[in-house]
DNA sequence: GTTCGTATTGGACGAAGGTCCCATATTATT
DNA sequence: AATAATATGGGACCTTCGTCCAATACGAAC
């Protein structure tokens, strides 16, 4: 199976950049899209491979910070790397606070970007494969009951089924049925399973207060 | 029980910023302790309530990143802020992608390095309980027999005590016992407690690649 | 109004887990 | 040589878990 080819966004208001830096990425084996504005990007869609983005701090519409978080309040959190001709120290350090993966100041030497972009590139590898096992998770958590919810929180918490019926005021037997029906849903072979599932999809990505 | 008073660490060579920095901190109900070169403070040895370094990058003997790596390289690693007065933006950056809390350029406003501070404080008692915890854990680990550590590893693959038997050459009543005795040294009253445990313990945090 | 999903339980049975007491063998330590 | 820790088991016993077949009840959807 062949993975989706690595895309590399590039956000400038800059042709002549948008120009230069569309080439590089593309002679580098990259497919490359380029937007001149911030709402030119965020009309573009997610895209399925591994990815990242080239953004310029200063840009007509919004500026890179506030894309930045704009794109986090959709949910999508590309990984960013900042490029800025007349950034500030604050700046750099806001958005690495943000989570940014760099922050080149123009001009810069195209080896030290591409080497960048490598890195985000596995590191986006690494954040979609972590994204699919969670939402496949998630998606099957989704898919219990509420009665087979509760029961999964007991069995987890290292219940007895005896424990859990008295709690849940029904029959051991009971709890049984839903137990194994909350097993067979999560696609777990074992309790060990069940607690490493449930530990990762409640695995809440702290929001950066930044 | 009281916790231990928070600490501020200032390394930096003038000796008026660490003068008023000392005051500025204390004022606000820190404990100060400050040093003029990053030597002094390797030699000086960590504590054991929250604490932070607030780190001039320009020192004498090693620079801040210098410092900082030294730190990281002997186990330590305090949460930095770095002040610097001749700071630049791949510097910054740099301090940034090692896992630097912030970096403020000089001059900054007391009550934005005290913001800081504070932020600090929380996450070095946040990373305290679970360094804690994580100790506790991998010295209980520590004091399993090499064949009830085979036996755990199996419990916690969800395997059964037969399986584990067979894959050990052994009886599965010996299984039984090991797997006893594992549950009561790990202080794990369910698998579930067991699987989330040995899951912690083996979390070893990845070194950042900067 | 019938069908579907959900929640509930019974009886029965076997498999698996856990814990007593007891026993042996090896190795390391003292 | 004696002691302790480790590793290995037997026998007996009870608890817990899982699953089979079967049934009832409620609400929502079609």
């Amino acid at each position: 199976m062949m993975e989706a080819a690595p895309t590399v966004f590039v956000v400038d208001d800059d042709p002549s950049v948008r120009k230069s830096l569309g080439r590089l990425l593309k002679s580098a084996g990259y497919r490359a899209e380029t937007f001149a504005t911030a709402g030119e990007f965020m009309q573009r869609g997610a895209c399925q491979g591994p990815s990242c983005l080239v953004l310029d701090m200063e840009l007509p519409d919004l500026n890179g910070l506030e894309l930045q978080q704009a794109l986090a309040g959709t949910g999508r959190s590309p990984l960013i790397i900042f490029i800025s001709g007349h950034g500030d120290i604050p700046t750099s350090v806001r958005a690495m606070k943000r989570g940014a993966l760099d922050f080149l100041p123009k001009p810069f030497m195209a080896q030290d970007l591409l080497r960048v972009v490598d890195e985000a590139l596995d590191r986006s590898r690494r954040e979609q494969k972590d994204r699919l096992e969670l939402s496949i998770i998630q998606e099957r958590l989704a898919h219990l009951t509420p009665r087979e919810y509760e029961v999964l929180c007991g069995v987890v918490a290292g219940k007895l089924n005896k424990q859990i019926a008295v709690e849940l005021g029904v029959g051991e037997k009971t709890v049984k049925v839903h137990r194994g029906r909350v097993m067979e849903k999560m696609g777990a072979n074992s309790v060990a399973d069940l607690v490493r599932a449930v530990e990762k999809g409640n695995a809440i990505p702290p929001p950066l207060g930044v």
